[in-house]
RNA sequence: GUCCCCAUCGUCUAGCCCGGCCUAGGACACCGCCCUUUCACGGCGAUAACGGGGGUUCAAAUCCCCCUGGGGACGCCA
C-alpha cells in the first residue's frame, strides 16, 4: 500500500482565499487523518500575475492556522527543465503539436462558435500545418482524444462521463515557452506522486483533459475529490464583491485561527450533529464519504458565534497578548508604557464574555486605558444629571474607604447606597458606569471598578461631579 | 449557447448509499420569556425545510425517470 499525498496548490496572485483555504484544510486534515504527507507547491507559471509577496500571504495564512506542511514549498517556476521534457515528449510522439493562431484570433473563433450554439472548441486550423508560421511563434497544443468518452471516478461524485468530442485541444505550452496549468499540474502531481487530488469544484470540468495529458504521458491518474463550491448570500461564486473573503481580513478583524478552521471544516463537511471541533478531533473524524455535493453559503454570523466561543475557552494570557498588540497598533497603549500582564489578564476576564471578536474586546478595553475617558454626549446628559451629584459624593468616600479595592467590598458599599437613599441600583450603575467608561455600555460595574482600581475611579468619578456642577 | 455538477428550515447541516424507527434531528440567525446594575453571556421556548410531476413498492426525504430551479466550466488564468 503506497502511502498517501496531497497537496494544496495556489496560485501566489492576491490574497489567500476563504476558498483556497478551505482547499488547504481538507487536504491537510485528510493527510493528517490517513497519516499521510501533505505537499504545498506554488502555481507560479504565470510569471505576470504571481508575486513573491502573495508567496509570503500564503505561508503566513497556513501558519496562522496551523497548516503546517511536509514539503514544498516547491515553486513551478524552479521545475521549467521537466515541464519542457513532458512537453517535448508528447511533440514527438505526435500526441502534441505547434499552433500559431493569435490569441485574438481563437477569441474571436471562439466567440462566433458560442454565438452558433455550438460548443466553444479549438478547430484544430494548426493541427496539419508542415511549415512554421513566419513572424509567429507557436504555443504548442495538446492533441487530445475526439471519440469515446472520458469517465472520471471522483471520491466525492462518483463517475463523472464526458464526451471526449466536447473537449478540446489545450494548450500546455504558451508561446513565451512557459508550460500552462493544465500541464504544468498534471507533471508535478504525476512526479510528485500525488494519490489524492483535493480541489474545488470548479475544476471538475479540466479534470477529464488532465486524465488524457496522464494517459498520454503514461502516468496512472491519481484519485480525485471534488469539493463543493463555497457561495456569497447571493448564491454565485464566493468573491471580493461578497465582503471579507481574504484570511488576513479575518486576522485583523479579530477572529481566532481556531474559530476560522472550525468554521470552515463545517462548511461542505460534517460529522452527525457536532458543531465544535478542536484541530484534534477534526483529524480524527475527518473522511472524504463525509464531504457533502451541494455548495455551502458562507454566513459570517455562524463564524462570529464560534468566535466568541473561541474567545471564552482561550487562555487569558494568550488573548492578553492579541489583546496588547491590537491595543498598540490602534495607537491606545504606547511602546514600552505596557500595562502590568496580570492586570491585562483581568481586564480580559471581564471583557471576555463580551467580546465576539478580538477587535471588539479591543474597543471595550480603551476606556481602562486611556488618560481621560471620552465621554458619550447621549450617555452624559440622561445618566450625569445635577441631583445625582450627592450621590457619588457620598459613594466616592465611601469607595476611598474600600480595603482591599475588589469587587466584594465595593458591592457592599452599593449595597448601602441603595438602602440609604431608596434609588434603584440602576439609578447609582449607570452614572457610575458612565462616569468612569464614558459610555453605558460595560461589564458588571463592580468589575469595572475593581480592574479600574482605586486611583482611576476616585479621579473619574470626581471628574464626572465636577463636570455636573 | 455547449458541457458538467447540485437540490432537506433564511443559512450550515443530520437522515439518503443499506426504503419503514422521520409527527424530519442539531446548530447559527430571528422572535418570545426568564436572569439582570447597562450591554452582553446564560437558561427556557416558539416559528421554520424534504422544489414539482410521474413511477417502483404494502411503505419513499430515502430507489428510478422527467421537469424546474440554482451553480460551475468553457483563457497562451489557476
Amino acid at each position: 500500500m503506497s502511502t498517501i499525498r496531497v497537496r494544496f496548490a495556489p496560485s501566489p496572485t492576491g490574497a489567500l482565499h476563504i476558498g483556497g483555504i478551505r482547499t488547504a484544510l481538507f487536504n491537510w486534515l485528510f493527510a493528517r487523518s490517513q497519516g499521510g504527507a501533505f505537499i504545498l507547491r506554488i502555481e507560479d507559471t504565470d510569471q505576470s500575475r504571481s508575486t513573491d509577496e502573495s508567496i509570503q500571504i500564503i505561508l503566513d495564512g497556513m501558519k496562522w492556522l496551523g497548516l503546517d506542511w511536509d514539503e514544498g514549498p516547491y515553486r513551478q517556476t524552479e521545475r521549467m527543465d521537466r515541464y519542457r521534457e513532458h512537453i517535448d515528449g508528447l511533440l514527438k510522439e505526435g500526441k502534441a503539436y505547434h499552433c500559431y493562431c493569435s490569441p485574438e484570433e481563437l477569441d474571436a473563433r471562439r466567440k462566433a462558435a458560442m454565438a452558433a450554439g455550438k460548443p466553444p472548441k479549438y478547430d484544430r486550423k494548426c493541427l496539419g500545418l508542415k511549415e512554421p508560421v513566419e513572424g509567429r511563434t507557436p504555443a504548442v497544443r495538446f492533441l487530445s482524444l475526439d471519440e469515446g468518452e472520458t469517465i472520471v471516478r471522483d471520491l466525492v461524485r462518483g463517475a463523472v462521463t464526458f464526451e471526449n468530442k466536447q473537449l478540446d485541444d489545450l494548450i500546455i505550452q504558451r508561446s513565451d515557452g512557459l508550460p500552462t496549468y493544465n500541464l504544468a499540474v498534471v507533471v508535478d502531481d504525476a512526479t510528485m506522486n500525488i494519490t489524492h487530488v483535493i480541489r474545488g469544484d470548479d475544476h471538475l470540468n479540466n479534470t477529464p483533459r488532465q486524465v488524457q495529458l496522464y494517459k498520454a504521458l503514461g502516468y496512472e491518474p491519481p484519485q480525485f475529490a471534488h469539493l463543493p463550491m463555497i457561495h456569497g448570500p447571493d448564491k454565485t461564486k464566493l468573491s471580493k464583491r461578497h465582503g471579507a473573503t481574504a484570511v488576513t481580513e479575518y486576522q485583523d478583524l479579530g477572529y481566532l485561527p481556531e474559530a476560522l478552521v472550525n468554521y470552515l471544516a463545517r462548511l461542505g463537511w460534517s460529522a452527525g450533529d457536532q458543531e465544535i471541533f478542536s484541530l484534534q478531533e477534526l483529524i480524527e473524524k475527518f473522511t472524504l464519504e463525509n464531504v457533502g455535493k451541494a455548495p455551502a453559503v458562507f454566513n459570517p454570523e455562524k463564524l462570529l458565534w464560534l468566535n466568541h466561543h473561541y474567545i471564552q475557552q482561550a487562555d487569558h494570557g494568550r488573548i492578553a497578548e492579541l489583546l496588547l498588540d491590537l491595543l498598540k497598533k490602534d495607537g491606545i497603549v504606547a511602546k514600552g508604557n505596557e500595562p502590568d500582564g496580570e492586570w491585562l489578564k483581568k481586564l480580559v476576564g471581564i471583557l471576555q464574555e463580551r467580546s465576539h471578536t478580538l477587535v471588539e474586546m479591543k474597543d471595550s478595553a480603551k476606556a481602562f486605558l486611556v488618560e481621560e475617558v471620552e465621554m458619550e454626549e447621549k450617555a452624559k446628559t440622561k445618566h450625569l444629571k445635577p441631583d445625582i451629584a450627592p450621590v457619588l459624593t457620598t459613594l466616592l468616600e465611601r469607595l476611598k474607604a474600600v480595603d482591599p479595592f475588589t469587587h466584594d467590598g465595593i458591592e457592599k458599599v452599593f449595597n448601602g447606597m441603595v438602602d440609604e437613599t431608596g434609588l434603584k441600583l440602576g439609578k447609582i450603575a449607570q452614572p457610575v458606569r458612565v462616569a468612569l467608561t464614558g459610555g453605558t455600555v460595560s461589564p458588571g460595574i463592580y468589575n469595572v471598578i475593581e480592574v479600574m482600581g482605586k486611583e482611576q475611579t476616585m479621579k473619574r468619578i470626581e471628574a464626572a461631579v465636577g463636570m455636573i456642577k
